[in-house]
DNA sequence: GTCCAGGATTCAG
DNA sequence: CTGAATCATGGA
């Protein structure tokens, strides 16, 4: 894809400003698999069917796409939050009451929520089991190139459902998804028949949307809090990861709290925007800027209430 | 060689 | 219900 006949670039007006490692941490820190950061430190990528370069310039943030893509530019307002809505959800979250919120918020200032595609999302966190992020984005990209439809400047879209699930053995193998070929294949089976999923799942609350996610064969409660807060906008999802468990145990000195203890903490210490606030740590984990627990080992999680079924 | 990765599933107790 | 074993693959 050598020859690609990319538009100037233009300044993408976003709400709030975005320096340059905060952009990277938001293209490549976990959240899409999609993006590549080219020799001259601009980043080109694919979301949907829409493909895109985007650079933090001296004056502020700027984007290209291939000539002829009219949509790119709404598309990418839309991605990135142009509009604003999580400036002022980060800016509720309790942080300046929590000095490890505030730790983590002032290290990736502007990081924001990807607003992802469901398809992109899932399909990236089935993907993402046991897996590193490195990792992760190369499963994403062989699916994309043996098995997406072409778009703009030899770049390819995803693979939908039924080429997923009509896929050569021999070919997802090829994509070294391991026993994760297993998962795509089965939820690729099940969805194939609902062309409409996304927008029935949008419908769904919250908890519903969890636990329809969760149906899914290779969706767990960790990929289905993904896939809500990427996938779906819903900020309040908390994901609990590996990193997640670490940070909560030495930032917050919740050692020994099953993943399921921590999202709930999670949920009610943050708020709304948990999910958001969730990105933050997880970005200072993964840097290594999170503070100690002033405390450690001080709090236990205290035995779980048993829940009586009810008539 | 050992250990771990933005975990999920299956099985034993 | 909870906890442990198992699952492919690649990089440190």
């Amino acid at each position: 894809m050598g020859a690609v006949a990319w538009t100037p670039w233009r300044p993408l007006r976003l709400a709030e400003d975005v320096p340059a490692a905060t952009l990277a941490e938001q293209l490549d820190g976990g959240q899409a698999f999609r993006w590549r950061r080219e020799s001259d430190g601009s980043w080109q990528g694919v979301f949907g069917d829409t493909v895109a370069g985007v650079r933090a310039g001296p004056a502020g943030l700027e984007w290209r796409a291939p000539a002829g893509l009219s949509h790119a530019e709404a598309a990418l307002a839309r991605y990135l939050d142009a509009g604003g809505a999580q400036a002022r959800l980060s800016a509720e979250l309790p942080w300046r009451s929590d000095p490890v919120l505030r730790a983590a918020r002032d290290a990736f200032p502007g990081l924001r929520i990807l607003r992802q595609d469901p398809h992109e999302a899932l399909i990236g966190f089935l993907c993402s089991s046991n897996k590193r992020i490195a990792q992760i984005r190369v499963m994403v990209a062989a699916l994309a190139e043996r098995l997406g439809a072409p778009l703009a400047g030899g770049f390819r879209a995803l693979p939908g459902w039924a080429a997923l699930a009509d896929a050569d053995e021999a070919v997802l193998r090829a994509c070294s998804l391991g026993y994760r070929a297993a998962f795509l294949r089965g939820t690729a089976s099940a969805l194939r028949a609902r062309p409409d999923w996304a927008r029935e799942f949008a419908g769904l609350t919250t908890p519903e949307l969890l636990e329809a996610l969760c149906r899914l064969p290779g969706v767990g409660p960790k990929v289905a809090a993904c896939v809500a807060l990427f996938g779906f906008g819903r900020l309040e999802s908390f994901p609990v990861d590996t990193w997640v468990v670490q940070a909560m145990g030495s930032a917050y000195g919740l050692h020994g709290w099953k993943p399921a203890q921590l999202e709930q903490f999670g949920r009610v210490h943050f708020g709304p925007a948990a999910g958001l606030a969730q990105q933050y740590l997880f970005s200072a984990a993964r840097a290594g800027v999170l503070p100690a627990a002033v405390t450690p080992a001080a709090t236990r999680p205290r035995p779980r209430s048993r829940r009586r079924p009810r008539a």
